[in-house]
DNA sequence: TTAATTAATCGTAATATTGCAATAGACAAA
DNA sequence: TTTGTCTATTGCAATATTACGATTAATTAA
């Protein structure tokens, strides 16, 4: 099918996997890190740092600017596009929640004595 | 293509995109939060749980099983799902510093005045 | 042994993702 | 206006993902 059937998710799975999701291509982790590292970017230079063709890395601007994680101004020919701050925020914090869950009791709650399935 | 180009990118984005990936489906992360709530579970249980078909769920388990995330004891004819809480720490570790990182100067890289392009 | 239970695997259909060449559109410079 | 520069969009091919019916494999119970 290729397609999640979200209906049977609550908004908080949703959007929790729709951030993963995001981040889930070196590629955009990649554009993100170059923002954040020189708080300044057009869409040329990231052509030239990640060596991708200039549509695919204008596509992954595109995901990352419809989770509103990135903004873009356009200067002149050029397009400058930097990180969305307060967005990233929120989205950190619905992640943080997610990667800070814990269990009462973090000892190992299967047997070890009992076959392990992998 | 289908295919990322993952030699176009160091261990770490690599590492930070296999681990957020495997968050990228809403299913996954309802069968890790409902592993942390009861500590404990069998597959059975997250078919009727989730609401996917039992393949589904096998299919996402193997992911996560990939991952090291989580790991699975033979009980008789059913599996023991738990989380595998060291590698857990570890990737959080990974997702953190990712999620953590932040510009010297947090204002708007880009001119406000300019027209946004979105 | 036979039957029942449980989970993994296989095979397949539908859809999504990745990547890029070609093109289009917007702007600046000449 | 024309030309050059830069980015978005279109169209397409290759591959990946999601989902599930059917089957298999492993174990337990009768």
């Amino acid at each position: 099918m290729g397609l999640a059937k979200s209906e049977l998710f609550t908004n908080n799975q949703n959007e929790i996997a729709a951030f993963a999701k995001v981040f889930g291509h070196p590629a955009r982790v990649s554009i993100l890190q170059h923002l954040f590292k020189i708080n300044r970017c057009i869409c040329g230079d990231l052509v030239t740092v990640i060596g991708l063709a200039q549509p695919t890395i204008s596509q992954h601007l595109r995901e990352l600017k419809e989770l509103q994680l990135i903004k873009g101004t356009i200067e002149g020919t050029s397009v400058c596009y930097c990180i969305n701050h307060e967005k990233w925020k929120s989205m950190k914090n619905v992640l943080t929640n997610f990667l800070n869950m814990d269990v009462s009791n973090p000892l190992n709650c299967c047997g070890t004595d009992k076959k392990q399935n992998q």
